[in-house]
DNA sequence: AGTGTTGCTGCAAACGTTCCCACAATGTTT
DNA sequence: AAACATTGTGGGAACGTTTGCAGCAACACT
């Protein structure tokens, strides 16, 4: 059916070795030949057959992104950018979602291994241990999560809880909510953590409430225990959970940003386009992820880049959702 | 490194062949040697090698998904089922973003070509001629878009369109702004001809507003244009640039749905979230990828299962953001 | 004239499977 | 008792590449 490299070989006048060295080593083979063997591979289509070739060289041209929900924007985000560089650097990229199950997960990495060279994984949920015991000649970068002896791109989620928080203190909050996200989440804690320190250097008090999950129901659930509170601010576990926040508060009759102010974080592009446009901490994704391919593709290359952790600014967007405290 | 089908065979004391066998055409070997080669495989951690053995029957175990944009939350909406029903069948997912670039498709869908077993084409802009060049040899099922000769999913958009109309007369509309999506969109035209028939069949009148792109941005350019048309309802091409018509709507201090309707479509998980929820034109995303999955794999087992395209109702959704006609 | 050196090319052996063919051993028909 | 199926197994040739090795010009240095 398809060319094969012996088809292109013989309409060359050359050995198929010959063919070969013209693609993968084109320096190796004379300039005349090089030519003559690119215009018969170009009149047949010849494609090299990676199957083939990763059979010798043990490459399979695939990455892998393993991410725990595609319906979570969080994650759809970077599936743009990471595309692309995966592209420019000739992979293609091989998409799997653990359904938030971290017992799936290491099943699902050790499937995918042997298909890709290298994968890309957010698993935000999967115990330290379960981390460790992943095959240790597969290179995996991981993102949001640090893991010992494993290149990884975090974000600096501490640092913007900080402005968040120095943010609201200006703007006269004094009794300020945070709704948790899922139990067992990694950025949770760093977010968390973050949060009580800016607090604890400011004279305002926080009110945590419950765990819920990360999606936009998981905000319409917290809103009414947010309003038993007190607080005149709430920030919640990411952009989802505060536009459930904020369509519950509409809902209740609670303007915002006028008696309640709303800050999501993530900063996916759908908060901009909410009723009310939401102020949150933004996350760099195009960045992380470049950075994540580029450290794979390294870990790839042999060179064992520093396992020493990339850590990425946030900052804080303010918009519409947060304003002076009420009265 | 890892097991071979060789090493596991000397493990066991039977031949290569018979492992092979036991795995892929289990009754023709003895039951007692499937146990011993299971047991050998099971301690060795044995996973055959995909490459291998796609290099002899041809096939790769992936199916390819190629989208014009990954930031478009339409497109972004079919991956989770998709990535769960590739799953079941024991496929793995293949990523590509053709960057709304109909010359790129068919360099994709070539490069793609090798790398799987057959694909899904989400093409809504690739010429008729382009799309009819696409190697035949290749399983493709096209979203969305009807090609001759290949099994497509079709979404039945006169039909909601219709739905939208009936609900907006009923409303009390009389003049009825359409703000169009890209020239050449197929989909854009299926929705536009159900729409004009629609308005052909009530005593409403159409206005059409300029072609903007698909996003956010797209919205809030024809807003403006919008309200200068006088029309006290407004359909927009697909729910994000509805809900880029909405915040520039809020913007310029008109109320939705008091002053003015407003109706997205297809009905992406945001639209619920949007600050006035959204009234829209639901697919049935989950099925229309169902279908498209299982007319995949019957392609590709070759069953040229009938090339006459599956049709799948849409239905009107009525949330907050359309109202009584003013006045 | 001999000895390297350099630049280009071909041969053939891998890589890890699948699958056709052959070949026993056993059972079944005539 | 001979002929033929049936069942389970192994041998070995593919599949389309890459790559180590060897060969062979051509050319430069002693």
């Amino acid at each position: 059916m398809a060319a094969t490299i012996r088809d292109v070989a013989s309409a060359a006048g050359v050995s198929a070795s010959t063919v070969s060295r013209a693609f993968t080593a084109p320096d190796l083979v004379g300039e005349e030949t090089r030519g003559r063997v690119r215009d018969a591979a170009q009149r047949l289509g010849y494609l090299p057959n990676r199957q083939a070739s990763g059979l010798i060289t043990g490459r399979t041209g695939n990455i892998g992104l393993v991410v725990p929900d595609l319906a979570n924007p969080f994650y759809t985000e970077i599936l743009k950018p990471l595309q692309s560089r995966a592209r420019g650097a000739d992979y293609e990229l091989v998409l799997t979602d653990s359904e938030e199950d971290p017992e799936l997960e290491p099943v699902l990495v050790r499937r995918l291994a042997g298909q890709v060279d290298g994968l890309i994984l957010c698993s935000p949920r999967m115990s330290d241990e379960q981390l460790a015991d992943l095959p240790a000649g597969l290179p995996i970068v991981t993102m949001y999560r640090e893991v010992p002896g494993r290149p990884c791109v975090l974000v600096d989620y501490a640092d913007g809880m900080e402005q968040v928080v120095r943010h609201l203190v200006a703007l006269g909050h004094r009794r300020i909510a945070y709704v948790a996200g899922p139990r067992g989440s990694r950025a949770g804690a760093l977010r968390r953590e973050g949060l009580q320190a800016a607090i604890g250097r400011s004279d305002a008090e926080l009110v945590e409430i419950g765990h819920h999950p990360p999606h936009f129901d998981g905000g319409g659930a917290a809103a009414d225990p947010v309003l038993a509170s007190g607080a005149t601010a709430v920030i919640a576990f990411n952009d989802l959970v505060a536009l459930g926040l904020l369509a519950m508060f509409t809902q209740r009759g609670v303007r915002v940003p006028a008696e309640l102010s709303v800050v999501g974080c993530d900063d996916v592009a759908i908060t901009a386009m909410a009723g009310v446009p939401l102020t949150t901490v933004s996350v760099p994704f195009a960045r992380a992820v470049r950075n994540a391919v580029d450290l794979l593709l390294a870990t790839i290359a042999g060179n064992d880049a520093a396992p020493r952790p990339t850590r990425l600014p946030t900052h804080l967007v303010a918009r519409g959702s947060t304003g002076p405290a009420p009265r």
